[in-house]
DNA sequence: TGTATTTTTTAGTCTTATCTAAAAATATTT
DNA sequence: AAATATTTTTAGATAAGACTAAAAAATACA
């Protein structure tokens, strides 16, 4: 079969797929639009396309699901994805705020040697620059042992960061210029309920953040 | 300005440059038509869109060349083109003749920084695998002195390859069987008349070339 | 259970980029 | 110069992907 996909599709599937996952339940055409930055009509213009080459399951007013090849079709420019925003920190030296966009163009390049070759520059990276897992050859993805949030962490504890839950220009921004990157150790020191915002402490100085930062920053107990 | 073009106005605007290149007159439709490999009524239809963006003169009937800002359109999109074939073949371990249609897509990647960190990546490459010079960041690119084609060489001359006026994979394939490559030194031993073909030295062993082939690498005399 | 609100689909339009077939302009021959 | 051949443009269609406005279905809620 081997269908070729336009940009746009590819997009869609991405889309629905990341959706899905943190619902598992079927994605509904007004989310779908909201993701895409578009408008509702033509989400169910598009949703019937892909349900027309099967990589989704459509029920009118019911929403849509990727099917085992729509599925693999997400996890594949996935892949590109993660694999080129690596290539453009590691080696182009650029920014982890600065590679989204430019990725989102990369992923729909079509060359499986490209990207397999580029995995193998980059030797077999397993997470992107925000932490996120790169699905390999396979579509196979490492899955990690207890991540938390830092937010749902108690006084004391000791963590290290290993992602970021929003890969926005601006919350990268921020957490660049309060030293905080992927492998920063950091402890709790003091917690305020009233508004849930929290010291830590990291490379001997104190840092307050704020709820809606720490919980977006994902880590690991050491 | 700055206009956003799409892939197939690049496309296009590439081809009106290297066409106007052969022959220094306004590119016709019947030819652009040819090289995009679509019919003429499209490359009108293009045509106008490109000369209502000022990328272009066209002439009803009389066919079109860019205008500078086609110009600078088209250098940027060859300088994007050339620099991924050389970080296909330099870092990635792509064969020459693997590369173009790949290159063909990332040419069309929009980001300046990108296109400026890849070329410091490369170390400011001034040619590509084909032997084709890249332009830089203003669009400048390197003349080179005295050079030929290896079919207008005479007798006992001897010469380096660098580059080659096919780039099509079966050329550049029937060239690796041979051990040419860019770099290849040889020395023309024989010249047959009736059939333009010759026999040249290199690496020690004599090698017949048909006057198809030898007419289409070019050579500087050492 | 009937009404109001929200969600989703349908219908119709637009732009880009393509195509075929026919008409018009240009170029080549006789 | 007229006839013929070639090139180019026009006219009309199609498909993808977007939009707006209106209709229909599903859901919420009084
Ligand atoms: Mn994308
Ligand atoms: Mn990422
Ligand atoms: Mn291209
Ligand atoms: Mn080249």
């Amino acid at each position: 079969m081997e269908e070729i996909l336009t940009q746009s599709e590819e997009n869609y599937i991405k889309a629905i797929f990341s959706l899905y996952q943190q619902t598992n339940a079927p994605v509904s055409t007004n989310d779908l639009a909201e993701r895409m930055e578009t408008k509702a009509s033509s989400v169910t213009d598009m949703v019937r396309r892909l349900s027309e080459k099967s990589l989704l399951l459509y029920t009118k007013y019911k929403g849509c699901e990727l099917t085992k090849e729509g599925e693999r079709t997400a996890l594949k420019t996935i892949r590109k994805h993660r694999l080129w925003e690596t290539f453009l920190v590691e080696k182009l030296k650029f920014g982890w705020d600065e590679v989204h966009d430019i990725a989102e163009q990369l992923e729909h390049i079509r060359s499986v040697k490209l990207t397999d070759q580029l995995d193998a520059f980059l030797d077999f990276p397993k997470f992107d620059p925000h932490g996120d897992a790169i699905p390999d050859k396979n579509g196979e993805i490492v899955q990690r042992e207890k991540s938390c949030k830092l937010s749902d962490l108690e006084l004391e504890s000791e963590a290290i960061v290993i992602g970021v839950a929003d890969g926005s220009p601006s919350f990268l921004r921020y957490l660049d210029k309060h030293q905080i990157t992927l492998g920063t150790k950091l402890v709790i020191k003091e917690r305020f309920e009233f508004d849930d915002s929290m010291e830590v402490e990291l490379n001997d100085t104190i840092l307050s953040l704020s709820s809606a930062a720490s919980s977006k920053i994902t880590v690991q107990l050491v």
